[in-house]
RNA sequence: GCACAGGUGACCGAGUGGUUAAUGGUAGCAGACUGUAAAUCUGCCGCUCUUCGGAGCUACGGAGGUUCGAAUCCUCCCCUGUGCA
C-alpha cells in the first residue's frame, strides 16, 4: 500500500506536500511532536490539536515500540482498540521501531545478527527484539506509519565499522518489509466492534456534543493498512550513506527516514550526510529526518527538501526551562526573568504567549510547578509547529530566504 | 535560680585536636539537552585579587587560655530549648 502524498508547491529543492495518512492528513514540512509512551509529555491530546489554526495543529506525533512494549505492552493496546484508541488521538500517528533503543539503552543491550536482546530499564527482564518482533509490535499498536527496525550506528564509527552497521540495518529492513507486507492488516481495528462509526476526525466537534471518552473513542476510525518506512544509516560516510540509500530504496518502501544523524556530529556534517541521501532519495515519497533538530536546523532541513522531522528537543527542553523564541532561546529560570512581564517571546501568538508572563512562567518553573512543564512545552510545540507553517508558506511564496535567515514573522 | 541539652557558612545539618574555607541536603546563580531510562544532568556557591596555576584575608555564639597546631580541649560570659522550682 502506498501513501499518498501530493505535493503542492516547491522551492528550489524544499517541497510543501500533504500526506494522507488513514487518520487524516498531514502537512509537510512537517514537524512531530515525540509522544513516546504515548503521551506528548505534558500536553493533552485536544492541546495538541489545537496548537495551530484549524486542522493545522499538531496533525502527526510518535510513539515509541520499545516503551509502549515495555509498559503498557503492545497487547493490551491492541486490546484497547490500538494506540490511537487507547491515547485519543484521531490524527496520524508514526511508531518508531526500537531501533533508537538500541543506540541509547547501549549499556543494557547486545547487538546480534537476530536482533537486539535487552534489558529492561524498568524491571531488569530480559528481552529480544527482531525486526520481526518490531513489526508485530508496531502492527499491534496500529499506528499510520511504522518504522523498520535499524541500528541507529553510534558516533565516532569508523568506515568498516559504519558499513557493517549499515549492511545489517539493510538486512534488518528487507526482514522488517517481508513480516510487514504479510501482517500488516492484523492491527488491533481488524476485530468488528469499531465498525459503523463515521468518521469523524476531528475531536473538536465531537466533544461539541458533550461525549464520553466511549464515543470518542468509537469515532476513531479504523484505518487502512499502515505504512512501512526505511531508514538509511552509514555513519558519516557520504559515499555509505548513498550506498545504504540507493539499496534501501530498491526494497521499495512508501517513504524512506534518514537515521543515525545529531548523534553528536558536528552540524556541517550532519547537513552534508543529509545533503548526500537525499540526492539519492526518491522525489514523489516523504523523507524523513529522525531526531532532529533545533528550530534554525529543521528550517534548513527543510529547505534542503526534507518533509518530515521529529525531535524531543522541544518537549524535552521546555521541561528544563528552555523556551525557544524567534530572538533565539531563552532560560526561563533565569534570574533576569523575575519581573519581566512581557510574554516569552513577543513575537507569538501562542495561547502561552497570549496569556502569560515571563515572570510568571518563571515562577513556575522555579517553584517546580507541573503547571511549568505544560505551559513551557505547548510553547515550544506551537513554536515549532509555527516555524514549520512558516516554511510551508515561504515555499508556497516560492521564496524561502526570509524564514532562513529568521527575518519572518512565524506567527 | 537549678538541672540537662544545645549554639557551625542564607537555611537545615555533619564534623569533636592537624590533608577543614569546613561532608550532605536545601535555597541561590549559571550552563547543557537533537528517532525521550531525562519535571534530568553538570558547574559555581565566605571576601578580595589572579598571568586562572594560584595568592591573601576573614570564619564554626563572645572573650581569654592550653597547644607547633583548635570548630573540635579548658575558663568565664552571652543566648536558645526542655524540665524542676
Amino acid at each position: 500500500m502506498t501513501l499518498p502524498f501530493t505535493r503542492l508547491a516547491e522551492s528550489g529543492p524544499a517541497r510543501h506536500a500533504r500526506i494522507e495518512t488513514a487518520h487524516g492528513p498531514v502537512e509537510t514540512p512537517a514537524f512531530m511532536p515525540v509522544g513516546t509512551a504515548g503521551t506528548v509529555k505534558a500536553v493533552p491530546q485536544d492541546v495538541l490539536e489545537n496548537l495551530g489554526p484549524e486542522e493545522l495543529g499538531t496533525q502527526i506525533i510518535l510513539g515509541n515500540t520499545y516503551h509502549l512494549y515495555l509498559r503498557p505492552g503492545h497487547e493490551l493496546v491492541r486490546k484497547m482498540g490500538g494506540l490511537h484508541r487507547f491515547m485519543s488521538w484521531n490524527r496520524a500517528l508514526l511508531t518508531d521501531s526500537g531501533g533508537f533503543q538500541v543506540f541509547s539503552l547501549s549499556e543494557l543491550r547486545k547487538v546480534t545478527e537476530e536482533g537486539v536482546s535487552f534489558r529492561s530499564h524498568l524491571d531488569g527482564t530480559s528481552h529480544l527484539f527482531t525486526p520481526e518482533r518490531s513489526m508485530e509490535i508496531q502492527i499491534a499498536l496500529g499506528a499510520d506509519i511504522v518504522m523498520a527496525f535499524d541500528e541507529c550506528t553510534e558516533h565516532p564509527a569508523g568506515r568498516e565499522r559504519a558499513r557493517a552497521s549499515m549492511e545489517m540495518t539493510l538486512r534488518w529492513a528487507k526482514r522488517s518489509k517481508d513480516y510487514f507486507e504479510a501482517h500488516k492488516h492484523e492491527g488491533p481495528w481488524g476485530s468488528g466492534d469499531l465498525e459503523g462509526q463515521n468518521l469523524n476526525r476531528d475531536g473538536d466537534r465531537l466533544s461539541s456534543a458533550q461525549p464520553g471518552a466511549a464515543a470518542v473513542h468509537d469515532s476513531i476510525t479504523k484505518p487502512n493498512a499502515p505504512a512501512l518506512f526505511g531508514i538509511v544509516q552509514g555513519g558519516m560516510h557520504a559515499d555509505l550513506r548513498r550506498e545504504s540509500a540507493e539499496r534501501t530504496v530498491e526494497l521499495d518502501f512508501p517513504g524512506y527516514a534518514i537515521g543515525g544523524l545529531s548523534v553528536g556530529e558536528p552540524r556541517e556534517q550532519t547537513m552534508e550526510m543529509i545533503a548526500a541521501v537525499l540526492e539519492v532519495l526518491p522525489k514523489d515519497k516523504p523523507r524523513y529526518v529522525m531526531g532532529v533538530g533545533y528550530p534554525r536546523e529543521i528550517v534548513q532541513y527543510a529547505a534542503m527538501g526534507v518533509d518530515m522531522m521529529d525531535c524531543v528537543l522541544p518537549t524535552r527542553a521546555a521541561r528544563h526551562g528552555l523556551l525557544f523564541t524567534s530572538e533565539g532561546r531563552i532560560n526561563i529560570r533565569n534570574a533576569r526573568y523575575a519581573q519581566d512581564q512581557g510574554p516569552a517571546d513577543p513575537r507569538c501568538g501562542c495561547r502561552v504567549c497570549q496569556r502569560y508572563t515571563r515572570a510568571y512562567l518563571r515562577h513556575l518553573y522555579v517553584s517546580a510547578e507541573p503547571l511549568a512543564a505544560v505551559l513551557n512545552t505547548i510553547h515550544n510545540l506551537a513554536f515549532y509547529l509555527d516555524t514549520m507553517r512558516a516554511v510551508r508558506h515561504a515555499i508556497t511564496l516560492g521564496d524561502l530566504s526570509g524564514v532562513l535567515s529568521g527575518s519572518v514573522s512565524l506567527v
